[in-house]
DNA sequence: CGCACTCCCTAGCGCTTGTTAGGTTACGCG
DNA sequence: CGCGTAACCTAACAAGCGCTAGGGAGTGCG
């Protein structure tokens, strides 16, 4: 019975991160994990599920794993982080003094990869949120408030430019804002509107024309 | 053992409505399930937690309703028409020839107080819409199409009035408009800002000063 | 060789889920 | 009074949940 499945080679140095090996049956219990939360939500995602969809048994999962709640909570942190890099990764690669509407945009279109193509992770962390046991939200707090953070740095800099009526609450085009992406998981097919589409026209949505 | 839950007198004609009387402890079982649904999503309202909420023994739920999801269908649908009269009546109420703005923050207003004060219905039928079985799903598609609909036309006025880019899509502003608000339940604290407050910066958002 | 360790399995614990069968109580009506 | 029915309860069913104890392969190292 050779349960192998398609590992890679563990003699020729394959961890190529500073990161522990991550041993390969870890992170195809957080992806699995990741793609039930996403689909499914929290209290569908069970234990059993996941191992079933790793290939092992449902305790087996208990080897790599203290809870199911570490799975999640692991899961959805790491989506939080993932859009996080995703974004500031697209805001680095823009020329230095490229306009705000372009950061915007870049911003937007970055956001939206990650939860709707990229990363099942980022999906997760915004589908599956909102019914999470409370000791798991807490867990990603700081990872949120951070993610939040760049967004009102970015909603100042539209002001700064004068792209945005200064009589409205920045806190309200940034919760307007963030609130549009989050949701676009709800209706989003890539076969009706492209993701370059829809950034484009949410920049343009909440900005003056200048 | 009297099981006497404050109910109405059944003798002076107590149904103002045409439909049937509804025999009170129906209404206090979709309460309670929209209640549980709204706060803590589709598994967790449990038939028995529905019950204990209303003060009976789980078995007897089905004297009411032949299955669970029969109950969360009638609460998810009743949700969505919830929200359809509140906008229609509010658009309804405004003086006719009121400007589109007059008439995009009236709506907003009125989509924010069914989700977030009024309706138990409407905020369970939007932040637990997305785990629920595909079976009831189904079974609130027309009526979920008929208030985008509603939204659809009145983004369309918008546009007629000159107050949005015509460069960009009306789809696109719909979502962007309705993600925004369906998110609110997310975010919405009412001590930190007033929903008029949101419904005016969210209108002022979209359109282009006159 | 023997030891330690990683990885996984089997079997089951105690509990909860949706649902049902059958019995009990209370009340309105003829 | 007697009957029917609505409203509810008890008890249980099979299935599923998170989780654990204990065991057995395989591998690397001394």
């Amino acid at each position: 019975m050779k349960r192998r499945t398609a590992s890679a080679p563990t003699s020729v140095a394959p961890a190529p991160a500073a990161a522990p090996p991550e041993s390969g049956a870890r992170r195809q219990i957080l992806d699995a994990a990741a793609y039930l939360l996403r689909n499914r939500g929290y209290e569908a995602a069970t234990t059993r599920a996941i191992a079933t969809a790793v290939g092992i048994k449902g305790g087996s999962i208990y080897h790599h794993f203290p809870s199911k709640d570490a799975i999640v909570g692991e899961v959805v942190n790491e989506g939080v982080r993932v859009v996080y890099d995703a974004v500031e990764k697209a805001l680095n690669a823009l020329p230095t003094r490229a306009p705000p509407r372009r950061r915007l945009e870049a911003a937007i279109k970055a956001h939206l990869l990650s939860s709707l193509e990229h990363s099942n992770y980022t999906s997760a962390s915004i589908r599956a949120f909102a019914f999470l046991p409370d000791s798991v939200r807490k867990g990603c707090r700081i990872e949120r408030r951070r993610y939040e953070a760049l967004w009102t740095q970015l909603v100042s800099e539209l002001y700064q430019a004068g792209l945005i009526d200064p009589n409205i609450s920045p806190e309200s085009v940034r919760l307007l804002l963030l609130g549009a992406l989050n949701w676009a998981g709800e209706w989003y097919r890539p076969e009706r509107m492209g993701i370059d589409d829809i950034a484009r026209d949410f920049a343009a949505s909440i900005l003056r024309a200048k």
